[in-house]
DNA sequence: CTGAAAGCGCTAACAC
DNA sequence: GTGTTAGCGCTTTCAG
């Protein structure tokens, strides 16, 4: 109980038990604590010779600078929050995946916070995250209360929302028109004759916009929406499979489904196939944020692409642009494009 | 160029353009700094009518502590850093989400990194991680070079590391035997009575050590490896397919095929239907990981389940037994429970 | 229960 | 190029 914390742990080069400083380093290279943070900071302020001197004391000692005194210190914490709902999802990986590597690659860390689907106390967690004071905020969607938005704005960083456009912007944007993308499924369905429409949608806030793009612009050209389910967030294969046996009663005559996820549309294609419905004779189906498995499935599965990689980069640029001083632009809401990718099941 | 940085930033209530701090609400409430730190970390050593009336000096003037300048002060930074190679493995995603929950719930913060499979420059990582002075760490594996290895003793922090079992270990340990899955799915398989094997394995560390361990065991009771293939890491659909492309010519006889993913292991189902090899009656295939893929496709297919969320569950439970003051003890380091789930692949 | 003083480890700003 | 001084915003410690 009362023992030292780890007896494994080997007494640091300097002999003391507290962890070197920068004072520690200046001492044993005989310059001062600001020649050290230079030789650290801004290398081509500082003589060779000195460099070499301090370098060699930092690796002697093992120092590890500070980040959280030096951020007190100059107001700059060289972090930036990311917050997504998931990291199940394929897009957001991606998208967390390319944005850390770009804003790594400047000079940021990136820490990542998962919030879920269920915006429960978002004031508490945008408290946490800015008590540290990143440099920048990237944040997924608009679902947040007033408190929580005004927290934001009183920050005073840079903010980027990804993945939705549909919403007044905090500050900048890059998504795109969840509405539009279920239009454009549907108007692509319409197009191939298709006049039975079904929908197998999550119930989380963008998932339930494209449902409803879809079923709109379905109904507007005359056709039948058969059923429109929802179920809990996050989509998985299972609730893709459990959907299609809903929606076998209305299977006497052709129909098209739209998924909110590709899981769920491989759900129902696989299902479909276990109840002997042939796609995309019978049932056409498509996903939504080509995953791997859509295109590998066979048959290979009609979805949505969704430039995740691309997301997370545009997003770190323009950040990286508002950090490096520069001001407001037209072209801070950045649509992302978005594109059908016919395949198999449709 | 130079305006600005946002122009729809709103003052603040104090008027001022510098973030509220807390000799502001202090002098808003008619207290000292000292007494609104007590009503925002010990509450209970404040009486009820201070208390009211610096929380309604914090709500008005919309104070956000700086957690930086407290953890420089303290010493304690209340967060936690963990590394993951990757998140888009659902393994992590899950030891991920529960280790954060557990420790959110503890009051901790969590800051993930994703380091990638090529151990490319850990002792950057880490310099970067531990100077941001994290009370823990959680990370995976254990391919760290030894300099890294020393910044890791040298911190003085709790350390977790999950996901292998074999290595020496730093600090706690919570993972399993790799080779041990590989030997109890080839016994398994072995127990089914095939006697010709084939391994597609992703080149990462584990699953060369689980790869490793099959064949061995394999080999030992006599059978043939018919096929020993390795992909860079991570393992894809796509490579399964190829996979098991790569193994046709060998099929001529009955097969048993393991995978280091389930993803690979479905590729290669769905290949095997395309090319019209019966699984299991021609071809077994054993994946890893219990995708819920593999759950749900058609046939469902046999794997090695392990306890993501459990194991993340544990991770926090021993970080914090040690961040409570307790020392090590004998049951430091942890066996995780894995365990073959037979589906109609075998 | 509340306050005052001192300092956490670093860097901005200004000397030299 | 390098050093000195004075904080950054909070909490520890000790007094009342």
């Amino acid at each position: 109980m009362s023992e030292p914390v780890r007896d494994l742990s080997i007494r640091s080069a300097s002999g003391k038990n507290t962890p070197v400083k920068i004072t520690d380093v200046a001492a044993a290279a005989g310059v001062a604590p600001m020649t050290v943070s230079r030789v650290i900071n801004t290398p081509d302020r500082v003589s060779p010779e000195t460099t070499a001197r301090v370098r060699e004391a930092i690796d002697r000692l093992g120092y590890v600078p500070n980040l959280i005194a030096g951020g007190l210190s100059s107001r700059k914490s060289r972090m930036v929050a990311a917050i997504v709902p998931t990291i199940a999802h394929p897009m957001f990986a991606s998208v967390v995946q390319s944005f850390s590597d770009s804003m790594r690659h400047a000079g940021y860390q990136v820490t990542l916070s998962i919030c879920g689907y269920e915006d429960a106390d978002d004031e508490a967690l945008f408290r946490g995250l800015l008590g540290r004071r990143p440099d920048a905020l990237l944040i997924t969607g608009s679902g947040y209360s007033p408190a929580a938005w005004q927290m934001l704005i009183e920050a005073r960083i840079p903010v980027v929302e990804i993945w939705d456009m549909s919403s007044r912007p905090i500050d900048m944007m890059i998504g795109f028109d969840h509405a539009r993308v279920g239009a454009e499924v549907a108007a692509f369905l319409l197009g191939k004759g298709h006049d039975r429409f079904a929908v197998l949608t999550a119930r989380d806030a963008r998932a339930l916009t494209r449902a409803r793009g879809f079923v709109e612009t379905v109904t507007k050209a005359g056709g039948t929406v058969v059923l429109d389910q929802q179920i809990p967030a996050p989509s998985t294969i299972a609730a893709g499979r459990e959907g299609l046996r809903a929606l076998l009663p209305s299977l006497d005559r052709r129909c098209a489904l739209f998924c909110s996820s590709d899981l769920m549309a491989f759900g129902a294609v696989v299902e479909a196939r276990v109840q002997g419905v042939r796609v995309p004779e019978h049932l056409a189906v498509c996903g939504f944020g080509n995953f791997e498995l859509s295109a590998m499935n066979e048959p290979p599965i009609t979805t949505v692409n969704l430039e995740g990689a691309s997301t997370g980069r545009s997003a770190a640029a323009f950040l990286l642009r508002r950090l490096a001083g520069e001001g407001p632009r037209e072209d801070d809401r950045m649509q992302v494009p978005f594109r059908i990718i016919e395949r198999a099941t449709t």
